[in-house]
Parts: structure tokens; C-alpha cells; sequence
DNA sequence: GAAGATAGTAATTGATTACAATCTTTTATG
DNA sequence: CATAAAAGATTGTAATCAATTACTATCTTC
């Protein structure tokens, strides 16, 4: 059963949520930061001025996007990392899981970008950059583990390792919009990881 | 001796190029695609409406930044190349290149970024692609003769090696946008190069 | 040094923006 | 079924946007 996004009189939470919804379904379509309050009323079937009932101001609501995003995504990623103990299968499912939430939300890496480049320290700024903070300590803590366990180069620069990771999704995510497809993140995820994989490995001397 | 940027009645070309300047360092500090005619006035110690003596009007703006950026890099890119045999110290040399021209102009990658968002086929956008295009093709052609001469991994998937590349960039970006300071690109830019070498390079097996 | 060309100013345009006030409909509850 | 509260529609406002206007200042050239 999909969320129905065209009902009225929705209560106030879920009216939320579907705005929510609604500005990520725009950012995957244009600049977020040219996303006006009357296209997004458009687009969940509603009246511009309907949407300052349920939020202070845009802010609040771009407050607002990027909190589901951080949660959905860190959410996403705990999750996946949980399932192995492997360090190296713990980043490659990361990085998989990582990819299919910016396939299914393009938007999303459009909003922390957009997010980021904004000059003056909005709330919904800092909750980007924490987010992205934690999103590389996980990167940091599975290298350090798997060097810990031998299987990582020890001489890895953890740090540099750590922007690769992040680097190789925005790659993906540059690719795509020069081909127009989204698809193509898919079909580049593997190869990718692999030479990432490659790239940090403890080498093999015995063979 | 130093282009004055602050002189009045400057021939139109001379206004011209002052006015992509402009634009690309009003991009280093905040979203290009909110950034009016009459900031860029503004910078340039002019009227709003003079802009538009030079250029027909927003867009034709934006594409002459678009074109002066892809002449710039596209430029840099090639003499550096030029001066080298080996593919992989050719590949290192392009891609400090880069680093060090998106040091100078933030902006740059940013006006890139916002430009290839744009939903709508304007001539920026075009060129915009056209350039990373240009830009794969040169990452493409250096490894296939990395491959050819026995020093790159036979193996390799040319695409994601080049989506990386360009991904390697765009991380370094990302996290100078996160810690406020592009000084961080530089001091990264040499271990990430490394271990991106590490990850494409042949196997020594006779050691 | 007049005359034409070029560059810039200041004011204004209509469209669009985020946001607010008021009125109407829908829903929940006893 | 009455009624209050919540949700939405309608209308409006002040600010800001790109673009245009009528006009002025400054160069260039013979």
C-alpha cells in the first residue's frame, strides 16, 4: 500500500511527513535552493498558504527535511552495518545501502549539497554537517577495525580513505546527472566499491 | 600588475570577463543559483541594470562563466599533461591541477554542480556537460595507456576508475564545504591521489 | 573640439517570492 | 446532531527578482 500524497484534511503529522516527502521528491528535480513554498503546495495538492499551518516558516520545514533525511539515512546505514562483522563487507554494504537511498531519493544528496553551501549557519545546515561528521566516523571506525584485524593496509591514511568513500557516491551522483538517468549509480556501484576495495586492502606477501 | 576591477567605463570585453570573475567568486560563497543580478552588480561597484548593457541577459550570463570555466580547466588540464610520458604521473599531475584551480575558484565546482541540476536544456548546462565529458575522455585515454604499457591493472573498469577520479574531487569539495575552509583540500589531495593509485595500479608479482 | 559611439545611472516595470489575515469546509467528540 | 477544533481555501502584502526605460557621462576619432 502506497502513502497516499493527494488526500485532504490530513492530521498534522502526517501532513508533515507528506511535505517532507514532497520537497525531496522536488530537490531530485531542480535546485533545492530554487524550490519555492507554492511548488511544493502544487505538488501534494494544496494550497500555498496551507503550508505555513503546518510549519513556522520554510526554514523550520527545511529544518525539517533534512532531520528525516539524516535519520533515514544514518538509520539505513546502522542498520546494514549491524548485520556483518566484517569490516571490508560492512563498508561494501554501507556503500550498497548508501546507493539505493540516493537512487530511490535523488534529491537527497541535492539538499545536503545545496545545504552546505549556504554562507549564513541555518539549523538546517548544522544538522548537515553533523550528519555528515557521523557518516565519516562510521567510515573511520570500520577502516580502523579491519586494520586492527589485518585486513586493511596499516599504512591506510584513514582520513583520505574516509573522503574516497563519501567522494566515490558523490561521483556516482555527478554521473548521473550528466546522463539524466539515475539508474547508472546502480549499474557503477560494484566496479566502484571494488576498486575502492582494491585501493585499501592489506596486500597478500605469502603468494 | 593586477586587472582593476573597480574602475568604471571599461570596454565591453574587458566588462565582460569582470563580470564572469564576479559571478565565480559571489559562487565560492554562496548557492550560484541564488545569486542575483543585482549582487553581482554589487561586487563590481556597478548598477544592476548596466549588467545587462553586456549581456542580453541572465542567461547568456551564466553561460560565458560556463564557458570560462571550461576553457580554464580543460586548459590547465592539458599543458600539465603535456609535460609528461607516464600515464600515472600524468594522472597525478592533472588532478593536483585541479585541486589547486578549484583552491583558487571554490566557485568553480559549485557553478558546475548547479548547473548540471537545472531541469531545463539551457546552453550552460550543455556546456557544462560537454566539459565533464571532455574531462572522462582524458582520465579514460591515460589509463587505457596506463594499461597498455603494463603499469596500470589489465583488469580495471575504465568507467568507475573515471567516475572515481571525478568523485575524488568532489569529496575533497564536500569536505572543505563541511569544515569552512578550502586550505583542507590541499593538505588531502596527496594520500587521496595515493591510495587512488594504489587502487588502479598493475601487481608487482615478482617480488 | 565637435560628433558619434560606448558605458553607466537611476527609476521603474511586471512577475514572483515568503508569509499573513480572514473566511470556509471537514473531522472528531459528546 | 450539535459544536468546537483542526485543516484548507481565498485573498492580500511587502519585498525582491530580472529586465527595460530615458537619460547622462565618458571615451574615441577625425
Amino acid at each position: 500500500m502506497k502513502t497516499n500524497t493527494t488526500i485532504k484534511n490530513l492530521p498534522a503529522e502526517q501532513r508533515r511527513a507528506v511535505t517532507v516527502e514532497a520537497v525531496i521528491e522536488l530537490a531530485a528535480e531542480k535546485n533545492p535552493a530554487s524550490i519555492t513554498t507554492a511548488e511544493i503546495a502544487e505538488r501534494m495538492q494544496l494550497t500555498q498558504g496551507a503550508l505555513f499551518r503546518h510549519f513556522p516558516n520554510k526554514d523550520a520545514l527545511w529544518q525539517s527535511v533534512m532531520e528525516w533525511l539524516a535519520a533515514q539515512l544514518l538509520g539505513r546505514i546502522d542498520r546494514v552495518i549491524a548485520t556483518t562483522g566484517s569490516p571490508l563487507e560492512a563498508l561494501e554494504l554501507m556503500f550498497a545501502a548508501h546507493i539505493d537511498f540516493v537512487a530511490k531519493h535523488p534529491g537527497a544528496p541535492r539538499m545536503m549539497f545545496a545545504e552546505l553551501q549556504r554562507p549564513d549557519p541555518t539549523a538546517a545546515k548544522a544538522i548537515a554537517q553533523t550528519m555528515l561528521r557521523h557518516y565519516s566516523d562510521r567510515v573511520g571506525k570500520l577502516l580502523a577495525k579491519g586494520m586492527g584485524e589485518g585486513i586493511i593496509d596499516p599504512d591506510l591514511d584513514v582520513a583520505a580513505a574516509s573522503v574516497m568513500f563519501i567522494g566515490m557516491v558523490q561521483g556516482l551522483v555527478m554521473q548521473s546527472m550528466i546522463a539524466g538517468d539515475i539508474a547508472v549509480m546502480l549499474g557503477n556501484a560494484k566496479p566502484l566499491f571494488a576498486l575502492y576495495a582494491r585501493g585499501i586492502k592489506q596486500r597478500n606477501h605469502e603468494r
